[in-house]
RNA sequence: AGCCGGUUAGCUCAGUCAGGCCAGAGCGCCAGUCUUACAAACUGGAUGUCGAAGGUUCAAAUCCUUCACCGGCUACCA
């Protein structure tokens, strides 16, 4: 390989530039498909992705989300295990309708002009033409995933997993057609699951109604937020051990306004002490009262109706108006019939629709449900005993988890909207219900060609439900790939998702394999904007992943957003900065390396026993071998900030500052030598290694400097990958397995020794200021005899400015030098006759003296303590004792110090 | 209302589960430097009563109790 030039690798790391060439090779060459790993024996590690929405485009949190999922499978594929993370997306129901109504209407049509078949049609040309946005940034990020398994929860196969779910449940009772209490969005004019909508603390008033009994002897007061549902009232209900009201038990109170006659019930689950402890129940439109009118059997007026206006029931003086506009008539009515007795202001909490913000509106309405809490009870019991999936972290998720899953209730799952997988329920003339695969099976069940199918379509998270077994081939049950990849190996997402994906993907998958459906769960923090407010579109202070690519490049980027993990994190700039110039030096020490690169080669220039081996060539390798096995053990521990932090400074302090440095004048020889070319190896081969294990973070910055080092080939890659027809690449290459035997504790001792000598040698160089450019003479103390190799000499006076060292016991010390004392109690000193003030020399000796004694006494006082003495383990009394030992030695040698540089 | 999390240097965060390395990192700050890869760098430096008050312990950022502030989740208090 021809010697580079400075010309051809520019002084400043370009991201965009390297970015753009690699993702695409690696997709073209298949390096993201598991079939590249030809080991049969290999462990296998798979991911599904949790389905971003078809409408949706790449926001902070999938970058996150994506990050983590990348980082552990770039690991596990460079551990050589058959590796999946299959990508896709769900069709989004309500959004994606929505959003292609909005479209209509700007075309001055609705969709009912179109008619069904049509909008679905359009709205599938829509998804071509504009949807999956975030698929594309998912390539920007780097993401590994196997394009080839793409999937979206409407696809053909999906879509028939969908309707076995369906129909297997519907056999064995756990979906059932019937009415119920649902909540209603009467804008997007369907129902919705509980976990589609959001609770919001509102400012409102209680209004204080009075209903008089049915002789008019007696008045009740209730409170209410709706005064309005007043109309639809069919009973008031107090706590049976409530006093008060006792006598009133199974009277009959006049409805004002309508004039109904209603009952007075016991229920227990009247709070006396709440407002009156009288209660109105409207059985009709809310939760608490549809139960309680199950309970005691009432009637049910509906007074409200899909658009949220009133009914015809409501009275023809209320009949079609808004549920605001009656709520004030109502509240008029009232006051004038003298039975208002107050409104007082009232904080409570007020549903609304999770796309739109709708003010939800409860009713009763016949819809599909699921019997949520029959599927729940394996993974229930699993979490229970087994903890599985295992939750990362542990708290506070794995007990949420739980409890939501001690509690479920049936799912609403039918949505009155055209763009879904449609129920497959088909009904006769006569309505009664054909649930099958196909309409062709429902005739063949109904004996008849007269059906018409269900309208309605179902909640989008029931086909996300099945994501993990669907995309890899379910209700196929030997489908090569469910029985490869399935159960997955962990789920990454964010935790406002656990109920709608994670429980669910554990019942469905359970339920149709007996297995979990991922190993583990890991939960991502969020991010917040500077001020710490969520970030969020409406709000607008959301932070584009994509213009901090552009910034600062990706990998910088994913740095951050793999530290972060877990934590919530204000969302800061300096951080990818910081990243970016850890980028920047990880490129010019490649630089530095290809620069002098002439007749060396990765892999060579640590061979022979490592006994032989100079002491900084042993520390490295035993720096990166412990970093190999921090790293790994990190990532496994889904611990990635540990494993960021390893890595940015083995390469920055250990490789760069110190690695490179001590090599620096043999790697620079003018003439061509073996000494010369072993040593240019040596520091590639360092290099080859720390790309390695960065590659899983910074793919793109790792991919672009290995493939320009000289030697690197096929030999480089796992085993598992080496026949694979592709160009070489770090991304296939071994991840760097720990060897033990290689760390090398006396050596790291040794060499944090001499890094010790050289920083307190550079720090008296800039206490007692002497110019930079300076060379000076150094005295080291020579203790036990032992004296310094040849080669430390010169490494020392290479890093800390020295023309000579001297080794001489302290004796034949000028008596004018600054001394600085090494932990292990040697000393080294600059003489520094006519170099400096000694004024200022005194002056640091006795700052250093007084910080001694201080740490001095704080150790004496605590080695005074008897108890301590007594009761703490002997190993760290003795190390007390030495660590005091050792001060008392460099204080003295201070205090001789300031006394040889005179009063 | 219940449950949970957070509070550590000017900023963003580690460290707390398994108590003991004079409490760490990055950014920022101060001083100096173009020292043959890198000024997005190099060299050196300063910076915290670990939210408050008690308690346990030889020893507490770490364990316990109470409180304060911030945030989240759950809930059929109308």
């Amino acid at each position: 390989m021809l010697p580079l030039s400075l010309m051809e690798i520019p002084k400043t790391y370009d991201p965009k530039q390297a970015e753009e060439r690699h993702y695409a090779r690696w997709e073209r060459e298949g390096c993201f498909a598991p079939e590249i790993n030809e080991d049969p024996n290999a462990p296998v590690y798979s991911i599904v992705i949790p389905p971003p929405n078809v409408t949706g485009s790449l926001h902070m949190g999938h970058a996150l989300q994506h990050t983590i999922m990348d980082v552990l499978t770039r690991y596990h594929r460079m551990k050589g295990h058959r590796t999946l993370w299959l990508p896709g997306m769900d069709h989004a129901g309500i959004s994606t309708q929505i959003m292609v109504e909005r479209q209509l209407k700007k075309e001055g049509a609705s969709r009912h002009d179109l008619g069904r078949e049509k909008f679905v049609e359009r709205v599938w040309r829509w998804k071509e033409q504009y949807g999956g946005q975030i698929l594309k940034q998912m390539r920007r990020e780097g993401a590994s995933v196997d394009w080839s398994r793409e999937r979206f929860t409407m696809d053909e196969h999906l879509s028939r997993a969908v309707r076995e779910f369906f129909v297997r449940c519907y056999d064995e009772g756990l979906i059932y057609r019937g009415p119920g209490m649902i909540s209603w969005c009467p804008k997007d004019q369907t129902a919705l699951s509980d976990l589609e909508v959001d609770k919001e603390s509102q400012a409102g008033k209680l209004y204080y109604l009075q209903y008089p009994s049915k002789g008019g002897e007696r008045r009740v007061t209730v409170a209410t937020t709706r005064p309005e549902t007043m109309l639809g009232d069919t009973a008031v209900a107090v706590n049976p051990s409530d006093e008060r009201y006792a006598d009133l038990v199974g009277q009959t109170l006049l409805l004002p306004i309508v004039n109904r006659e209603i009952p007075v019930v016991a229920d227990d689950f009247v709070d006396p002490e709440f407002g009156t402890g009288a209660v109105k129940v409207t059985p009709a439109h809310d939760p608490a009262d549809y139960a309680m009118g199950q309970r005691h059997n009432l009637p049910m007026v509906k007074v409200i109706d899909q658009n949220a206006r009133m009914t015809a029931e409501a009275g023809a003086e209320f009949d079609g108006l808004d549920r605001y506009e009656a709520r004030e008539r109502v509240v008029q009515k009232f006051e004038e019939l003298g039975l208002l007795e107050k409104v007082v202001d009232y904080e409570f909490a007020i549903t609304k629709c999770g796309r739109c913000r709708t003010v939800i509106e409860p009713l009763v309405s016949t819809q599909w449900f699921l019997k949520q809490a029959e599927l729940g009870r394996a993974p229930l019991e699993l979490i229970r005993e087994k903890h599985e999936p295992r939750f990362v972290p542990e708290a506070p998720y794995e007990k949420v988890y739980t409890d939501w899953l001690e509690k479920l209730y049936d799912w609403t799952l039918s949505r009155q909207l055209w763009w879904g997988h449609r129920i497959p329920a088909w009904y006769d003339e006569a309505g009664r219900v054909f649930v099958a695969r196909t309409e062709e099976e429902a005739r063949a069940k109904a004996g008849t060609d007269n059906l018409r199918q269900d309208p309605d379509v179902l909640d989008t998270w029931f086909s996300s439900a099945l994501w993990p077994i669907s995309t890899l081939g379910w209700p196929d049950e030997d489908s090569p790939d469910l029985k490869t990849f399935y159960p997955t190996s962990v789920l990454v997402t964010a935790r406002d998702i656990i109920f709608l994906w994670v429980s669910r993907m554990m019942m469905t998958g359970m339920k149709f394999t007996g297995e979990k459906a991922f190993d583990d769960v890991f939960i991502t923090g969020t991010i917040f904007d500077r001020a710490g407010q969520r970030m969020s579109k409406t709000k607008g202070n959301g932070v584009d992943p994509l213009d901090v690519f552009d910034k600062y490049g990706v990998d910088a980027t994913r740095l951050v957003l793999a530290s972060i993990g877990s934590t919530d994190t204000r969302w800061n700039d300096n951080q990818v900065e910081s990243y970016r110039n850890f980028a920047n030096k990880i490129w010019n020490a490649a630089r530095f390396c290809l620069l002098n690169s002439e007749g060396a080669q990765v892999g060579r220039g640590f061979e022979g026993d490592s006994k032989t081996w100079a002491l900084h060539d042993r520390w490295i390798v035993s720096r990166l071998n412990r970093t190999a096995r921090d790293v790994g053990r990190a990532v496994e521990e889904y611990q990635f900030h540990e494993a960021v932090y390893a890595l940015y400074h083995f390469f920055w302090d250990d490789f760069c500052d110190w690695y490179i440095e001590l090599s620096k004048s043999e790697v620079t020889a003018p003439d061509s030598s073996p000494a010369r070319d072993a040593a240019r190896s040596r520091v590639l081969t360092v290099l080859e290694q720390a790309l390695r294990l960065l590659h899983p973070f910074m793919p793109f910055i790792t991919e672009e400097l290995w493939q320009r080092l000289p030697g690197v080939g096929t030999d480089l890659l796992h085993s598992a990958y080496r026949q694979a027809d592709v160009t070489p690449t770090v991304m296939l290459a071994a991840f760097p397995r720990a060897d033990e035997s290689l760390i090398d504790e006396r050596a790291e001792a040794e060499m944090r020794s001499l890094i010790e000598l050289i920083s307190r040698v550079r720090n008296i160089r800039t206490e007692v200021m002497i110019r930079p450019n300076q060379r000076v003479d150094l005295l080291v103390e020579t203790t036990d005899g032992q004296l310094l190799a040849f080669e430390t000499k010169k490494q020392i006076q290479r890093l800390a400015g020295a023309e000579n060292v001297w080794e001489k016991s302290r004796e034949q010390w000028p008596r004018a030098s600054a001394v600085a004392v090494l932990s292990g109690g040697r000393a080294v000193a600059v003489p520094l006759e006519g170099l400096i003030d000694f004024a200022q020399e005194r002056a640091r000796i006795t700052r250093e003296i007084e910080k001694s004694e201080k740490e001095l006494q704080k150790l004496e006082a605590q080695l005074a303590n008897p108890q301590f003495v007594e009761r703490a383990p002997a190993e760290k009394v003795e190390e007390l004792r030495q660590r005091a030992a050792d001060i008392r030695q460099r204080t003295v040698a201070l205090k001789q110090m300031l006394e040889a540089l005179g009063e």
